[in-house]
DNA sequence: TTGCATCCCGTACCCAGGTACGGGTCTACC
DNA sequence: GGTAGACCCGTACCTGGGTACGGGATGCAA
């Protein structure tokens, strides 16, 4: 019943409703998940309530192991899929892929878990005096770095909380 | 018998030696990774044999879940390690801290894994359609988005292989 | 009408782990 | 001694998913 509902969300509503940061919104209607709102008379946004729904696709999807493109492509396709003929994968193609990927990683991990526990079996504690020992478990010869704990799962809580302070290097540190 | 081994490895062939890109050497030597080697007198670099080991502990920790920060520590660490009384952890603390890591991130691609069969299995093929849908097991509540397939593991195989040509641009795309 | 919270836009910066470029030397082989 | 190819250095750029800043304009309530 408040003016609210009326004339639609502001962007501080609709980021608060949806657990997002403000300049997400920005963010996400730049990359196409989310469409372009209504304005007030000044140039403010205004959402519709289901931008909500929308955004909480987007938060599940990403959950799923969906990139951002693959879900703007398919939030495009699920909109205007009359007959999609023969060729354009939908959900359940996409999920099946995604679904051996996750599959696969998760294999990669636990090949990765139990190296660490034979680490922590044999004793080991020096990784340098172990890449001349024959009696460590640790794979050495494997040269493939793909697997490691993935955005690293120890800080996995409230995303980006780093960031020095702005303006030390971009690229490298010296 | 080649010269090779009298003066040392030259930087492409300690490269070409531990399968990695002649760049990322003096990656590794700003970061701390690799002891900055010898010289010629014109100024190339001229590595010791042991240098291939240390690269070889580098992508097996690596591969087992450690960034390049923590791998230099744990080299530094094992270096000299005169009795490191009380307080600073060593690869047995830290290997058992990252394989709590790799485990909780296991069981939260298990989770995912199941949703995506569910999701399979109850034949979903509109995400926003979907969200409106009592019947479709994909968890739209969840607001978190932490897990995902991480650096996605779909097109693991060769790492950079994208880049436009240099030019584009760098943060986000218009 | 004043005042302050909110929003606008463009652009730069953050994380990690490298890769790529440009322009200038050096080394090795013929 | 010529020249191809390897190497030098500094710096910019890349991936993905956002976050942060600066400075100006709006919205709304008292």
């Amino acid at each position: 019943m408040s003016g609210t509902s009326a004339s639609g969300l502001r962007s501080g509503q609709l980021a608060a409703a949806a657990g997002v940061n403000v300049e997400t919104l920005r963010y996400y209607e730049r990359r196409g998940l989310l469409a372009e709102p209504h304005r007030s008379p000044g140039g403010h946004r205004l959402y519709p309530e289901s931008a909500v729904t929308t955004l909480r696709v987007v938060k599940a999807a990403q959950r799923l192991g969906f990139t951002l493109d693959e879900v703007a492509d398919l939030i495009e396709v699920g909109r205007h899929r009359h007959r999609r003929a023969g060729g354009v994968p939908g959900l359940q193609a996409r999920a099946q892929a995604k679904l051996a990927a996750v599959e696969e990683r998760i294999a990669d991990l636990v090949t990765i878990r139990d190296d660490l526990r034979a680490a922590l079996d044999a004793g080991c504690d020096d990784l340098v005096a172990c890449a001349g020992n024959d009696r460590c478990p640790i794979p050495f010869s494997t040269l493939t770095v793909r697997p490691g704990a993935g955005p690293d799962p120890a800080r996995a809580g409230s995303p980006a909380e780093g960031g020095r302070t702005r303006g030390s290097g971009a690229g490298a540190r010296s």
